[in-house]
DNA sequence: TATGGTATGTAGCGATACTACATGGAGGGG
DNA sequence: CCCCTCCATGTAGTATCGCTACATACCATA
């Protein structure tokens, strides 16, 4: 809170945060013709990769050293420097904080819209992930005895791609969609029991329960949300990925997607730190799923995806 | 097969490629000097962004021309483009194509690969998603009695989740997992249904079996696939995501993510097309599901989070 | 060895990003 | 009300940068 406070006063620039997000926030306390700058490329971001700075200068109908100076003041070690950050931020794309869905858009500009939404999350996610919580998540995890996945809704399908992945964690692994399951399953945990509870609000009764009741019953209690809340509180060990919030009806949940790729970090930290024994069946594993996926066309592109297993997947 | 010889040959940039696999496909076909312009800017490409051009000629012992014409062989306008493509590129991350995962990494580098990977591999597919595909997909599933979803292993937790979206697609949506279930509602379709088969390698022969059946039942067959295959082949309409290949045990697979981002296309498009309302009765699901989700906590921040609700999710 | 073409380097120029300094104008105290 | 101070902004100047036209070195073939 106090950190929070300090740097919108500061103005200080978070390397968590992508440059636009900085110019956004910046903009009330630049000074005047710097604002003049910060329109301009706010209004045109992509255009402005290919500026030069008499250009900019000129567009904003300012002096260049007014542009040096905006860009110092956003965090740039100069002009060079703020057009590499701002190709680096628009290469992600626009979030859709930035440029809203409408119902006018093209398909093209809706899969590019969502396509970029969800890539900037993820950038978010990857960002502000604490690799300490990831650490400890994954000792964790190879010490258990049997893992338990639970989430609802959005949160449940991360819930049942991590069960997925039980060859990787190497131990026994259930993710029942069912509540009373759920609540059986983490009730039933014993002390080397791991539990994973999935919610992005965090605040989701049911999976709070089902958490409560499998640290009551001894189990290690693992989050994965996306923010810190009741469960994360709650949980012995914390992952927080962090997201972009869903503004309107019309943007999708990036929020499982994070789920997702954080518990292919996990499942992966995990399978890499087993013995090269579980190693080398989890690889025979894949080869054999792959040649058995082939088996209806081996003659058409066998070769090219023989060498292309992946993980219980289709 | 003629067009992907020519590329080859003419060693022409595709703009759906990202810098550095331009410059690694190039490499053979560039003069000396030029590869080793292009040695150094893969050893290291993240310091290669802040390098001037003098100083990169310097490195690679050869001239400065020698650098610009390094530049135009890999599809550059010049250094300045060289630069801010380079740095787009570095944004996403490296995939783990460049990078690979090893038991060595800590857990901070294991979450940035992967990361950097799955980024990647969505890059990959916004780049070479057919919008006309997405736009047929949308309109077909527009005019939809009903939807079928099928998959397996990981594409099965895609039609699980494209399942849960059926109050955006509008019309009553089943996405059984069991093989025979499929195989029945597949043949219980009727002309004005429509079945996404998904399938990342397109080759899962239960999948095509389904996929075939609801052919055969009149049913209009989108698929979902990492690549063309059998299954797009089948289908009236083929949507491929291409994601980077799986190219060792550790690497997850991507090809999921990139499958739930295009559901949320359709989704989100089909939603969009719908009756004002449909969507005011969206908005209004999506409210109480929220504020019913705070039930539990909305002394502690139910004003932060009443205004986020999202799609089904927990 | 001679000769063609290609690969690479040299020289030079305009423009660029950046710095030091000067000017303008707003706000506060006498 | 005027003057002084300080901050915002612009002007002038410079080193360097990216780029182009031209020259030389290299290699292959005859």
């Amino acid at each position: 809170m106090t950190l929070e406070v300090e740097q919108a006063e500061t103005g200080a620039e978070d390397s968590t945060d992508t440059l636009l997000e900085r110019i956004t926030r910046q903009l009330p306390h630049l000074r005047r013709s710097e604002q003049r700058v910060a329109a301009i490329v706010l209004d045109n971001p992509v255009g402005a990769v290919h500026f030069t700075m008499a250009g900019l200068a000129e567009a904003a109908e300012v002096s260049e050293p007014t542009v040096m100076r905006f860009c110092a003041s956003v965090g740039c070690e100069g002009f060079q420097d703020f057009k590499i950050q701002l190709a680096q931020t628009l290469a992600l794309g626009l979030p859709v904080t930035h440029s809203s869905i409408s119902a006018e858009d093209s398909s093209a500009d809706l899969a590019e819209k969502i396509f970029d939404h969800t890539i900037s999350s993820l950038d978010r996610a990857r960002r502000t992930l604490d690799a300490d919580a990831v650490e400890h998540a994954i000792t964790s995890l190879l010490g258990a005895s049997d893992i338990l996945f639970v989430g609802f809704g959005a949160s449940g399908i991360i819930a049942q791609d991590a069960q997925q992945k039980f060859p990787l964690f190497g131990v026994p692994c259930q993710a029942p969609e069912d509540f009373h399951q759920q609540f059986i399953a983490a009730t039933m945990s014993g002390p080397r029991s791991v539990t994973v509870a999935i919610s992005n609000t965090g605040h989701t009764e049911q999976t709070l329960i089902v958490a409560e009741a499998a640290r009551k019953a001894g189990a290690t209690v693992i989050s994965l949300t996306g923010r810190t809340s009741p469960l994360s509180d709650l949980a012995d060990i914390a992952l927080v990925a962090r997201t972009f919030e869903d503004t309107d009806v019309y943007t999708p949940s990036t929020s499982r997607l994070a789920g997702l790729v954080v518990v292919d970090v996990l499942a992966t930290g995990v399978a890499l730190r087993r013995t090269p024994e579980h190693t080398a069946a989890v690889r025979r594993m894949k080869s054999e799923l792959a040649s058995m996926r082939q088996g209806v066309a081996v003659a058409v592109d066998g070769a090219e995806s023989a060498g292309t297993p992946e993980a219980a997947a289709s």
